[in-house]
DNA sequence: ATATTGCTTTGGAACGTTCCAGACGACACG
DNA sequence: CGTGTCGTCTGGAACGTTCCAAAGCAATAT
């Protein structure tokens, strides 16, 4: 509890001591840094050299104390899934860090229980700890967005609200559907006519909107889907027991899965019986996870740009927290395939 | 800048009005929440029951500015490596915030310019946001550090100060040369004798600490390691370049790698060659990334104990910001092996 | 000459909390 | 009975910032 003089890091200077130095009022330092051009050019200068000398930085609290702003972003992270392939989230929070800082917020994550998708939120809303948030997991349903749209708590959401079109909330998405019938073409632009599905459980919005991309996809070319697809859990070992199945009962001779997950459970099957992936039969994955980078021959893979899923995202939030609040509608971006070996007749090569 | 009364939310209650409801001075409730015993039993139930009643909660930012701490730990994070198998960080960052709610702290992600290590680290301190760092990527030395430490700044390295083995700070760390040596035995054990390496250029330390857990284990067992080694850059191309030079010229039947990247090279390579990973050739990797996990036939690789670490750090944290500040020695943790098809005979079956 | 306007600068109050010194009553001790 | 001590509670000040209203001053308009 003792302040040992000297030992500790020296206190960071403060607007009073700016002004003293300077020579005006702590309100004026305060504008030279807020309003610059509120001052007359000559004083400006002269705040802004005390302000370089002192190497001043306005206390963060204090702001947030006045301001009834903290400039941080609330966004929740659960566990990692363990073999699981698609480390989308990992991918979504780096572009976010950045864009954030371009726009002058930092990301604060909490943990959550994976049980309560509340968890953790209401502590950092009453405390004023953050913002905003920045909600991720809507895979069902989202109770979160109805909770914080309860609470009048501002958020973006990371996807669309499935089992609530009118809500309101921003939000911000990628089109499943579309990456899903942009794999399968390509796929039936190979040749391919026989293109299975391998997605996820009924009752996953998702999954039923990425299916559909690959249905409307073989549709339009005439093809039928009858008996191709399966519906399993998002592991590696549901992805490979499908692809066994459908291997031996329909006879494909290519893949569209809703995940990387489910696509190297594929790969596992091809490698079993020794086929190439490629070469044999053909594979796409969804999310362009790094496994799909790295995995020989690599796999072809549906990428979400999660580059500007970022910067929509930071741009709804700074909306919201404007005054006025300007809530725009969802926005819907278009993801990019990714080919390599696994989806290409030249097999190994990168 | 209008303010709607009644549309926007409701203002959270303060220490001011607790105190009204429950009928004692804004002091008492702030024992109430600090230090309850300090209270006589009635009135602390009388008043906690006024904060249940109002859901009240401690205001961050006045109490950051009043005690001079946000609870708040910086972390930084670089972009996203596009084509490498390693998301070690991901792995720990989600660690480090679960352990950090434990502790009631939360951490708050920055975003770093790669070329300029100390990037963002002066802005957060000054403007006190934070009250520690966490800094992870010493991997060539650690010029944040130094430089933290000459600023004063409390801080906890994951990664030991390779560079200069007396500095005083906090740090925890894995030993890589244990898990190499843990890898190489278990290679040895099953009858492998030649046992290659592949590992970062020498300037890396983590590269020549992993190292030398390889060489050790050939030693011990008095098998030459001359001619089986190769230094390369952390990608997957050079993994697969440096495993198809170390394959015809020394014949290896097992490889170390200093990384599941690298490992992922030797995939190709053998892929390429049609050879079996694990039944004609053995693989280890280091990280035990999604990748490592998912890959057919899984990838045998050494695991950091990474959720061992962050509770390590935190301690760490938590002794640096007590009054007085306690620093502890540096905490090294040891890895273990996570055995799949790539290193053992039974080939596929998981 | 006086009032009006616009530009620049200023002092005081406020944000919500915790620290500090002191007040109050009860109780024990000399 | 006076005095000290302890346990409990309180009011004022402070943290460092921004908001607000107003003051000073020069230039212009009346």
């Amino acid at each position: 509890m003792a302040r040992i003089p000297g030992r500790l890091p020296t206190a960071p200077p403060t607007l009073a001591d700016v002004a003293e130095r300077a020579g005006v009022s702590r309100q004026t330092v305060s504008n030279a840094v807020n309003n610059p051009d509120l001052l007359r050019s000559d004083t400006l200068l002269r705040v802004q050299e005390a302000i370089e000398d002192l190497g001043y930085l306005p206390n963060r609290a204090a702001r947030n104390l006045r301001t009834r702003a903290s400039h941080l972003v609330g966004l929740r992270i659960n566990p990692v899934q363990e073999g699981t392939a698609s480390a989308i989230m990992d991918r979504f929070v780096h572009s976010l860090v950045e864009t954030s800082r371009e726009a002058g917020k930092h990301v604060l994550l909490f943990a959550g229980d994976p049980l309560d998708p509340l968890a953790g939120y209401d502590d950092l809303l009453r405390s004023t700890a953050v913002d905003a948030f920045v909600v991720t997991d809507t895979y069902l349903g989202n109770p979160q967005a109805t909770w914080l749209g309860a609470r009048r708590a501002p958020f973006v959401a990371f996807g669309r609200p499935w089992d609530n079109p009118s809500a309101t909330h921003p939000w911000v998405d990628v089109d499943g559907a579309a990456g899903c019938a942009l794999a399968t073409t390509h796929l039936l632009d190979q040749g391919h006519e026989r293109v299975a599905w391998i997605g996820w459980r009924k009752d996953s919005w998702i999954g039923e909107d990425r299916r559909s991309g690959w249905t409307r996809a073989m549709h339009e070319r005439g093809l039928p889907t009858t008996g191709l697809a399966s519906r399993v859990e998002d592991t590696v070992a549901s992805g490979r027991g499908a692809s066994a199945v459908l291997l031996d009962e329909a006879r494909p001779t290519a893949f569209v899965c809703a995940s990387d997950t489910l696509a190297m459970g594929v790969l596992h099957t091809l490698a079993e019986r020794g086929l190439a992936a490629g070469r044999d039969v053909a594979v796409v994955g969804f999310d362009d996870s790094q496994v799909a980078q790295v995995v020989p021959p690599g796999l072809t893979s549906v990428r979400q740009p999660l580059e500007e899923v970022a910067v929509e995202v930071v741009k709804a939030l700074e909306g919201l927290l404007a005054h006025p609040p300007a809530v725009g509608p969802g926005v819907l971006l278009t993801p990019t395939l990714a080919v390599r070996g696994s989806s290409s007749a030249v097999g190994f090569g990168s």
